[in-house]
DNA sequence: GTCATTTGACCAAG
DNA sequence: CTTGGTCAAATGAC
């Protein structure tokens, strides 16, 4: 898989970074096991897409991390926060430009070293490409594929960045309203095909998450403005357009149904299983809901969470 | 033929 | 006027 960039930096974050690296592993190790039937090849692209996943939160992490306290370094960035954002009406017009919305910024690693930014588990749709003055490489938009026939006014912005070729600073700008996610699907549709090894990984992964993040409320108090920190994007199906609070927690604070995270052990019971997710809360875009629904699915109880979980005030 | 990408032009904001 | 963001025709890939 591709390159990850992971700081030293063990004052923020760098606890979870070495506990989703642990769980890469064991995706890995997972796919290694995996032979070649039809619904051994469901549960490895699940794998797959939970690795690419996985990555994505590490990359999350530590491009929050690097910038706390740190100043912001990102002309591109900084350029494109700093264009204001008007037009707050609905009035429609033909051409809506700067239209107030929620944005929230990530950097990613590149898919396998490539052009392109790791999957998001969304799809986008080019449609333009730009010189940013000050800036070594051209910014690309997209939007979500979906814009048509689903009206999902998402779109994003990416830029490579100029210091690291093989990262990406990615925008995201409005939550999908679209009822599609790659991840999602695929850990749906995994679920109606469960399969042993992939329950033994999901224990391992959710007792690894649920025990060794805890303590990493402590959080910056005011996290960059501009950045991921306060942004919310919502692209659940559960989780409806426009219904993302904009919550004032730090990145990495702990959901307020957090006891009921840590307590479950290994065990069939599927209910108990989807209330194991990770007890932290990474309000860097969309990467823990896409995580959060693959493991639910994966235990196969897509959907299902514990009475009390609010998914869409953990996600914001 | 369909769909995604490319690219120059257009528009709004500063 | 400059710049960033979007549109839409042209082009390419499948």
């Amino acid at each position: 898989m591709e390159s990850v960039v992971v700081d030293g930096n063990g004052g923020c974050g760098g606890r979870v970074v070495v506990e989703l690296s642990h769980i890469k592993d064991l995706v890995r190790q997972l796919e290694g096991h995996l032979g070649g039937s039809q619904t051994q090849e469901r549960c490895r692209l699940l794998a797959s897409q939970i690795s690419s996943l996985t990555e994505r939160s590490i990359g999350v992490i530590t491009s929050y991390c690097s910038l706390d306290g740190g100043g912001r370094k990102r002309p591109a960035a900084d350029a494109a926060a700093r264009s204001p954002l008007s037009d707050a009406s609905d009035a429609p017009t033909k051409k809506r430009r700067r239209t107030e919305k929620v944005k929230h910024q990530v950097r990613v690693s590149s898919a396998a070293g490539g052009d392109v930014p790791a999957d998001d588990g969304h799809s986008w749709r080019k449609y333009g490409q730009k010189e940013i003055l000050g800036a070594k490489n051209p910014r690309g938009y997209y939007r979500c594929t979906h814009r048509h026939t689903q009206g999902c006014a998402a779109t994003k912005q990416v830029q490579r960045a100029d210091e690291d070729p093989a990262l990406f600073d990615v925008v995201y700008i409005g939550a999908h309203t679209c009822v599609q996610s790659g991840a999602a699907a695929a850990a749906v549709a995994a679920a109606q095909a469960p399969e042993q090894g992939a329950h033994t990984l999901l224990q391992s992964l959710s007792a690894s998450l649920t025990v060794k993040t805890e303590g990493l409320a402590a959080a910056p108090e005011e996290a960059p403005q501009g950045w991921a920190a306060t942004a919310p994007c919502c692209p659940s199906p559960t989780a409806p357009s426009g219904r993302c609070p904009a919550p004032e927690r730090s990145p990495f604070s702990a959901p307020s149904t957090s006891e009921n995270w840590g307590a479950s052990p290994a065990t069939s019971d599927s209910n108990q299983h989807a209330a194991c997710f990770p007890p932290f809360e990474l309000v860097a875009g969309d990467v823990q809901f896409e995580f959060g629904e693959v493991v639910s699915a994966l235990v196969g109880v897509p959907g299902e969470f514990p009475d009390d979980f609010d998914i869409s005030s953990f996600f914001a």
